[in-house]
DNA sequence: TGTCTGGATGTTTTT
DNA sequence: CATCCAGACA
């Protein structure tokens, strides 16, 4: 046998040697999960099955991308590249690309993003002249896609009667019919949302037998990983795939599975292995990553669930240090700590900030660590968050190229129409939505009859401009790749030009932004075709599109950079780090308070914390603060229940308050000697600049505002005190006097002119001031 | 038609 | 506190 396999353990080899037949894999956190994936597919290659005739099916771009990579360093060569590898959602887009027009849609079809998604549902409400209080789109968008993820499309929505109860107990009985509109809504559009990938998927292989026949024989062996984390839809399509030759294989962990919010159920890995007649089941309990004491903690945390698949998670590594947790006043100390944590162990153990990562469960907690990174100088890089693609000036760039590639896309005309301003306001647009609706064709098809439908002279002019140009452009879909088309673009509309002379910081930002688009459609351009495109690995614009939809720059990596790494807990799974903090570890913020009200949804979280737990390999740190700034308010949380679960022997634990490097001082506390000693000396009165360049993605420019340090002893004023023409001090913008008093007594407003920073109106409610003495 | 602004609203988690 | 949006006005 291969060498690949003498790495392996017994369990591991016997997952990897099974060829033929159903295997589920039941994988506990560290067991060396991906390298049994990559070794058993490496192994069916050289064993004489064809690269051509496998699909492994990952969530993230990242798992697909370091699968393919690990096979490649296996097998050597390029067969690897052969694999279908992908995730869900790309696979499966790559394959309706080719096969839309069965189902009525082009193949150049869009791939609408939630903002896309929620756009149409908005028109929709309002169309059906419902209530938009009522109807949030984010709340009807979630709802429809639980529906389609259950695979309930609308018809049977509006039949089912339990759905509709829920929907009458939410005060939300129209959910049904707005469902209706807006699948409708997307495919008169011809666009699919991020669900529909899935769901006209299954339409696909369900509804066209010779389809299913086809992608039965291509796909004669089927890989799933985290298959815990599938919902109805991706597993009614693997059963489907694997039905013709049963070689499917799925590895999952019961105790990570932490997407049942999209749809995911446990339920999938009980059911695998009915659908069956026999299946092999192989667990993998040799944890290879963190240490005993990291391992118990873990274990001692999920063992309050209930209902779990029985396993023992063992480990022969080290007993290593205990498990810190660390109590701070605010969420800005609990920043503090971390980053002189991680400066001090990187002195003392010679870490590299690539060995840090800083998790917590909800990306606007990642704005107090980044704050006290970027004051110490430490480079470091947030994951997830806002994606490049979804900032406004790249999305209103892209939507020209959607427009141009499909032309029915609704959503695109709106972004683009009066971007930039030529004149085409709200009411027009308005008015081509109604007729093109009464009309029951697209809005563009109305755009190029414009003069049938009786507007005024002025406006048919520029609707004229704009469609010309717009066809222009088409006219060169065909002639030109995708970069070069998308240069003429930006020249002819003007974007370009008009952001450069946009001096502004945030002006300055756009443009650079849309400088790094055209930058990565160069790329796209230049890079050689790579086979896994195969139908449609070609440089056209469309091809382009397709790609970038369903990326999220979590993975957009430049891994090499030695950042320390923030992300939520969701992002991190499948990945680890020498030393990791997981922060925020209060109620209602983590368990989250929208979560802890049945005991599916507790257990959910805990298996949450579970994941952060395990993702640590030698170090692991947990902190939480007395209170923390919420929707600009301070507020207190008590520590949250999940710390009580962990046996105290297995942890050491510290209030920041005493440490002395880093005297609690919280932002109107005492400052230590060692703080203002770092204040006068290190940084800088403007913006604390960092020694070393600070990774981000791309920065959001904000306007300049001068830093200013807050009086060691600042102890805000009663507002009620506060009058005009007195001096006052304010944390952010330093010293001034307040000019004028203003607005209702709930919202008072001050104006104040600021010593350094100019005239600021100031909302009381919210910033503090201190009146100065004398 | 475009720009300004007060008021409402928001925090789970993601492909 | 930041962002988004509807209505007011230019």
């Amino acid at each position: 046998m291969s060498k690949y396999l003498d790495d392996l353990n017994v369990p591991q080899r016997e997952a990897v040697i099974h060829r033929d037949g159903p295997i589920m894999i039941i994988a506990g956190a560290g067991s060396g999960k991906t390298k049994v994936i990559t070794t058993r597919i490496a192994h069916l290659m050289a064993s004489g099955v064809d690269a051509f005739n496998i699909l492994a099916l990952t969530f993230t771009n990242k798992a697909a991308a370091e699968m393919k990579e690990r096979i490649e360093k296996i097998l050597g060569g390029t067969e690897a590249r052969n694999l279908y590898i992908g995730t869900f959602h790309s696979v499966f887009a790559r394959i309706l690309r080719g096969e839309a027009p069965r189902l009525g849609y082009p193949s150049n079809f869009t791939i609408y993003d939630a903002d896309d998604a929620k756009s149409v549902i908005k028109t929709v409400v309002k169309e059906l002249n419902l209530d938009e209080k009522q109807y949030k789109p984010n709340i009807v968008l979630n709802r429809i896609s639980l529906a389609k993820n259950a695979l309930v499309g609308p018809e049977e929505y509006m039949n089912d009667g339990f759905l509709q109860q829920e929907d009458a107990r939410s005060q939300r009985p129209e959910i049904g019919r707005i469902y209706r509109a807006y699948s409708n809504r997307c495919f008169k559009n011809g666009a699919m949302d991020f669900d529909d990938l899935l769901f006209k998927m299954h339409d696909l292989l369900t509804g066209f037998p010779e389809c299913l026949s086809k992608y039965q024989h291509k796909f004669k062996y089927v890989m799933i990983d985290e298959y815990q984390d599938t919902n109805t839809v991706q597993y009614e399509i693997v059963k489907l795939l694997g039905a013709m030759h049963e070689n499917v294989c799925v590895v999952g962990d019961d105790a990570q599975s932490i997407y049942s919010f999209r749809g995911a159920t446990i339920e999938n890995i009980l059911q695998f292995q009915k659908d069956y007649d026999e299946i092999k089941v192989v667990k993998l309990e040799q944890n290879y990553r963190s240490t005993k004491n990291i391992l118990n903690v873990a274990n001692q945390v999920i063992s309050f669930n209930k209902g779990q698949i029985e396993k023992k998670l063992f480990t022969e590594n080290i007993e290593g240090e205990k498990i810190k947790l660390i109590r701070t006043m605010t969420d800005n100390d609990e920043g503090k700590i971390v980053a002189d944590t991680i400066q001090e162990l990187k002195l003392r153990n010679h870490f590299y900030n690539n060995d840090f990562a800083i998790l917590y469960r909800t990306n606007a907690q990642s704005r107090s660590f980044e704050e006290s990174l970027r004051r110490m100088g430490i480079v470091y890089k947030i994951y997830g968050g806002m994606s490049f693609y979804q900032r406004k000036e790249v999305k209103d760039f892209i939507a020209y190229m959607r427009l141009v590639v499909n032309p029915r896309d609704e959503e695109a005309i709106k972004r683009v129409i009066n971007y930039p301003v030529r004149g085409i306001g709200k009411t027009t647009i308005d008015k081509l939505v109604l007729i093109a609706n009464n009309n029951n064709s697209s809005v563009w098809d109305i755009l190029t009859n414009a003069a049938l439908h009786g507007f005024k002279s002025g406006t048919l002019e520029c609707i004229d401009t704009f469609v010309t140009m717009i066809k222009m452009f088409q006219s060169e879909l065909v002639k030109k790749n995708a970069y070069d088309l998308s240069v003429i673009i930006g020249k002819s509309t003007n974007i370009v030009k008009e952001l450069f002379n946009d001096k502004t910081t945030e002006g300055l930002a756009r443009y650079e932004n849309v400088q790094e688009l055209l930058n990565s459609i160069k790329e796209f351009t230049e890079t050689p075709m790579n086979i896994e495109d195969g139908e449609v690995g070609d440089k056209s614009l469309g091809s382009y599109l397709q790609q970038i939809a369903l990326l999220t720059d979590t993975e957009d990596n430049k891994e090499n950079a030695d950042a320390v790494k923030l992300m939520t807990i969701h992002a991190a799974k499948g990945l680890e780090f020498p030393v990791v903090f997981v922060g925020g570890l209060e109620e209602t913020l983590f368990p989250s308070a929208m979560s802890i009200n049945t005991r599916e949804e507790l257990e959910e979280e805990r298996r949450l914390f579970y994941v952060a737990i395990t993702r640590a390999k030698t170090k692991l740190h947990l902190t939480y603060a007395n209170a923390r700034y919420r929707f600009g308010q301070l507020q207190q949380n008590e520590p949250s229940r999940f710390l009580e679960e962990i046996d105290t022997a297995f942890l050491e634990k510290s209030y920041a308050g005493n440490a002395s490097r880093n005297n609690a001082a919280s932002s109107w506390g005492q400052s230590s000697a060692a703080e203002r000693m770092r204040r006068g000396f290190g940084s800088t009165t403007n913006n604390a600049a960092p020694a070393t360049k600070t990774i981000i993605n791309i920065p959001l420019a904000r306007p300049q505002t001068k830093e200013h340090v807050p009086t060691a002893n600042f102890v805000a004023s009663e507002t009620a005190d506060l009058q005009e023409g007195l001096r006052v001090e304010h944390q952010k913008f330093g010293f001034g006097k307040i000019e004028k008093l203003e607005g209702a007594s709930h919202n008072p407003i001050a104006t104040i002119l600021f010593d350094i920073n100019g005239e600021k109106k100031i909302m009381l409610n919210y910033a503090k001031l201190r009146i100065l003495e004398n």
